[in-house]
DNA sequence: CTGCTACTGACACGAGTGTGTCAGTAGCTT
DNA sequence: AAGCTACTGACACACTCGTGTCAGTAGCAG
């Protein structure tokens, strides 16, 4: 067997990269096994042989995008002392505008959407897990004192709302001066 | 002919709101004819008759959807003198942390991701819809001087992100409490 | 060469899809 | 009674879907 975690084998990850560009490009809604295996130059036969079934496939692609996500929180983590709420929003939004990783982030958005109105399959948790993520990481970038209590929880969860809530705007109207400087609005709203 | 908008007909106005209680239950995105038909006590073929397509019956959907989201709109809108971006914010949002809501919203973050992935079709311009259809009542909420000119677009703008944002988050963790205090420092944010 | 493991191709099955066709029936207007 | 319009039922067509089956082949270990 090779299935899933158990080492994914060279070719695993190589038709795992190319499943992930396509779903970037057509995204996961309507994701069939037969075009798909066609375009990453493979066949459905195959594609089962790998991932076990449709549903074990889109959990690879899921985590997989997962860790194109985590990659980025990393960075803000790495960082040897404690940022401040502040700087972590405007790097991360930063990097959440860039014209390059809209693709990834119509993704995050459709699979966060579809978890929330089909908790079980495949899609189970993707939004609950994603939220922990970005707070977790948020809470890694508070100073000490303030990072624990639930005052803390709160100003994360602002800051959180305020980025996502932004970044869903920029979505659908792709119009980011006026989004980013709603941005920085708030961000000025904290420094006070 | 009694296809879309010309006069919906008693029967078709019936059978969409059927159709909307179903999806509000089990979500647009595997949707499908046959299903639904029996649920709502009808059958493929009146479901075609009346709404020409499946793509046209979706149409429909999304706009009753839509529908439901402007008649709270309104109620911000109706009164005689601006009320302000905090006091329509907190208002708001006293409506999207409402229980008996989380179906509608649950649908319209589907929807909402949905059309940014799949621009054309029956949900061609959703998201961007609801966009502007926030942002102009948010404006309608604003005082005139505020109102006009880009540094109150910016206001209106960050204010539905915290809105938005929150929902987000909210649907996901089901935290209240947690979410309603962030949205509320925001509004305390504001006030100065 | 033998065997073993990893991988692949061709094909079929049964279920479910949206939609089209043909024939109705109920209720109203004239 | 006639006729028109709105609506409905039964059924079939042409697909596409995920998945299963059976037979392979390439590469490497012994």
């Amino acid at each position: 067997m090779s299935r899933r975690t158990p080492t994914p084998s060279a070719r695993q990850v190589e038709l795992l990269e190319a499943a992930y560009r396509y779903v970037l490009a057509h995204g996961l809604a309507d994701l069939s096994l037969r075009p798909l295996a066609e375009a990453v130059g493979s066949s459905t036969r195959v594609l089962m042989f790998l991932f076990g079934s449709k549903d074990g496939l889109v959990r690879a692609l899921l985590a997989r995008a997962r860790d194109d996500e985590l990659a980025i929180l990393d960075r803000l983590r790495q960082a040897d002392q404690p940022i401040g709420l502040v700087l972590a929003s405007g790097r991360v939004w930063a990097w959440l505008a860039a014209e390059e990783h809209r693709p990834l982030l119509r993704l995050w958005a459709e699979a966060y959407a579809r978890s929330l109105v089909e908790p079980d399959g495949a899609w189970a948790g993707f939004a609950r897990a994603t939220v922990d993520d970005w707070l977790d990481v948020l809470a890694a970038c508070q100073p000490r004192p303030e990072r624990d209590g639930q005052d803390g929880a709160v100003r994360r969860t602002l800051a959180l709302a305020v980025l996502r809530g932004a970044l869903l705007d920029l979505l659908a109207t792709d119009d980011e001066p006026r989004v980013t400087a709603a941005v920085h609005r708030h961000l000025a709203l904290l420094r006070g």
